[in-house]
DNA sequence: AATAACAATGCAATAAAATTGCATTTACTA
DNA sequence: TAGTAAATGCAATTTTATTGCATTGTTATT
C-alpha cells in the first residue's frame, strides 16, 4: 500500500496545504508510529507547534490517524487502516511499545475478544504490549 | 481485603508520613482508579503538589500502586495486588474506562495470552476497554 | 485569470503540568 | 533524646498545551 497525501486530503474534505501534506509524509515514512514530541523535532522549522497540533487533532477526528498513548502519556499517530471513519476508528490490533527505542508498533495481531461484566459495554479497546522488539534485541546481541 | 496504610508502608520500608498516609487512605477509598488531578483536588490543601508526584512515584516504584495512563494522557493509580513487587508489576487485568465518566475500574477479567510476532519479546501487557460503565449506564436510564 | 469567501497558518500571550534546587521539618536509630 | 538521613514545602524554572487574532493561502465562481 502506498500512502498518498494529496489523495487521502482530498477524500476526506480537507483543504491542500502544504502543511498537511509534509505531516502525512512524515508519519508515512515509518511503519512504526511516531511520537508528537518526535514530530515536533522534525517539523518544527517548517510546522508551527500550534499548527502541527490542529493538524494532528483533525487527522484523528476525520479519521486518519490513530493516537496510541505510550506509558509516559505522550501521543503517537500512525496512519489509520482504511477501514476508520470519521465517526469510528477501526484500531483494533495489538500495539507494541518498545522500552528500549520507545518505538510504538501496529503488530497484524487482533485483539482477542473480551468478555465484559454485566453492565459494561465497551465500544472500544486497546491493548499494548510492553517489551524489547524486533530490531532492538538484534541490536542489542551485536553491540 | 482491606488496606492498611500503615502496614503497606512498613511492608515496603517507607517512612510513616501523614502525607504518604492520606494519598493510601484517599485511593483505598473507591474500588475505581483515581486520578493524578482527582487526588490532587482532593489533597491538595493538605498535601504539596509537588509532594504528591513524589508520593505517587515511590509507590509506583516499589509496586504499591499501578499506574493506568487514560485516553488523555492523564494518570490513574490503583493499589496493586499483593502479587506486585518492586521489580515487577502484576497488573494483568483488564481496565474499563468509561467514556462518560472518566473512570477506570480494575476487572476481575485476564487478559487473554496473545502470540507475539517473531522477535518482539512482550515483558508487560495492558488492555483497556472503553465504553459506559455500570454506574453510568444504570444512571442515564434514571435521568 | 481574477476575486470573493472562508479556512488554515503563524505568532504572541496565556494557561496548565511537570521538574528542580534548596531550606526546613519530620521520622527513625542508637 | 540527640543525631542523621530522608521527606516535605516553597520558589523558581521548564516543558507542554491552549487561545485569540491578524495574515496568508486555498477553493469555488465568474
Amino acid at each position: 500500500m502506498h500512502i498518498d497525501p494529496v489523495n487521502i486530503l482530498k477524500d476526506h474534505d480537507l483543504k491542500h496545504t502544504k502543511q498537511r501534506v509534509r505531516v502525512l509524509e512524515e508519519i508515512a515514512l515509518d511503519t512504526v508510529a511516531i511520537s508528537q514530541p518526535e514530530l515536533e523535532k522534525k517539523l518544527g522549522k517548517e510546522i508551527d507547534r500550534v499548527t502541527l497540533y490542529r493538524i494532528l487533532n483533525t487527522y484523528e477526528d476525520k479519521g486518519i490517524l490513530h493516537r496510541i498513548m505510550d506509558m509516559n502519556g505522550t501521543a503517537n499517530y500512525a496512519i489509520c487502516s482504511s477501514s476508520c471513519t470519521e465517526h469510528h476508528h477501526h484500531d483494533e490490533h495489538v500495539h507494541f511499545n518498545c522500552s528500549n527505542c520507545q518505538k510504538i508498533y501496529c503488530l497484524d495481531v487482533k485483539i482477542p475478544n473480551i468478555k465484559m461484566p454485566p453492565g459494561f459495554t465497551a465500544s472500544s479497546i486497546n491493548t499494548t504490549a510492553y517489551g524489547i522488539c524486533e530490531k532492538c534485541s538484534a541490536g542489542m546481541k551485536a553491540d
